[in-house]
DNA sequence: GCTTGACCCTCAAGTCACTTCAGGGTTTCT
DNA sequence: AGAAACCCTGAAGTGACTTGAGGGTCAAGC
């Protein structure tokens, strides 16, 4: 199987399997006489692997020791459980934070002066710019200026 | 004020100043005799803002046309309407995403056999790996147990 | 007067997970 | 035989910073 096909049967990028490779994600696969990597099933299953992986937003870092645990039939997986449980807290603040961010941004969406001006826009008065006089009182520090 | 004070103001590192001088989001400041960067109180507001959009996780790119709006009072707002509200269907999206991410996870964590030995895990057989032919083939090879 | 340490400066490179580009060679179809 | 579709390598680009190297400046303390 040539490069192209497993990317097709995976659903990925040649370029994204020729950087794992880089990575060291991937062993290095056969080549033909002219120089094209040529897979075999296994290729199939662990790039199959990786992106399962990757979908479930584990870095190729944390994928790396994984792979590993994975081949080893006798290891303990506890450190898989580890991994998980680390991950779904960092997902679980990830979507705290994510609703909170929602909630702000639909505050500031009904926010808007109706003369759709932004001399009277509440949005951008809300994000805490739009200068109103404060700016004029700016007690001039003589600093040297460099040229 | 210096760099650092104006860091410490916003809460932001030196360096991510700096960065965002590069990219032109700041003005170039003034600068003293020995050519350290000098800000007025403007600065704490433009990089105030620039945060706050940062923390609603609006980029930079977009960011810039938002701080030439809010500088040019009598302009339409009808962009930062725009611009928000495809952010809020963006920010949704994920929140989507992740919800079924943090599900997914859920699910695999639950199920690793009991004699916590990648041979039974049902994590990484749900991840798809462990194949039928490495199992057998490397049955007797004795894998040491992690403490 | 001299050292120490906390600041400040620039320029360059590193991070992550890819993607894109430049400049080729090979295979397959017509 | 020529074109399209595939393959190769190596390098650079993306975003939003962070880190590092290699310096200069300034106030306080000895």
């Amino acid at each position: 199987m040539r490069i192209g096909e497993l990317a097709e049967q995976v659903g990925v990028s040649v370029e994204t399997i020729r950087y794992y490779e880089r990575q060291g994600l991937l062993e290095n696969p056969a080549r033909s006489e002219s120089n094209y990597r040529s897979y075999g099933g296994e290729a199939t299953k662990r790039l199959g692997f990786i992106r399962q992986c990757r979908s479930l937003g584990i870095s190729l870092k944390e994928i790396q020791p994984l792979l590993k645990l994975a081949e080893a039939p006798g290891a303990y997986c506890g450190e898989v459980d580890a991994l998980l449980d680390e991950h779904i807290r960092k997902v679980r603040e990830q979507r705290r934070d994510l609703a909170k961010l929602e909630r702000q941004l639909k505050a500031l969406r009904v926010d808007c002066h109706p003369s759709m001006q932004v001399r009277g826009c509440g949005i951008l008065q809300d994000l805490a710019l739009v200068t109103e006089s404060e700016s004029r009182k700016s007690a001039d520090k003589k600093v040297s200026i460099r040229p």
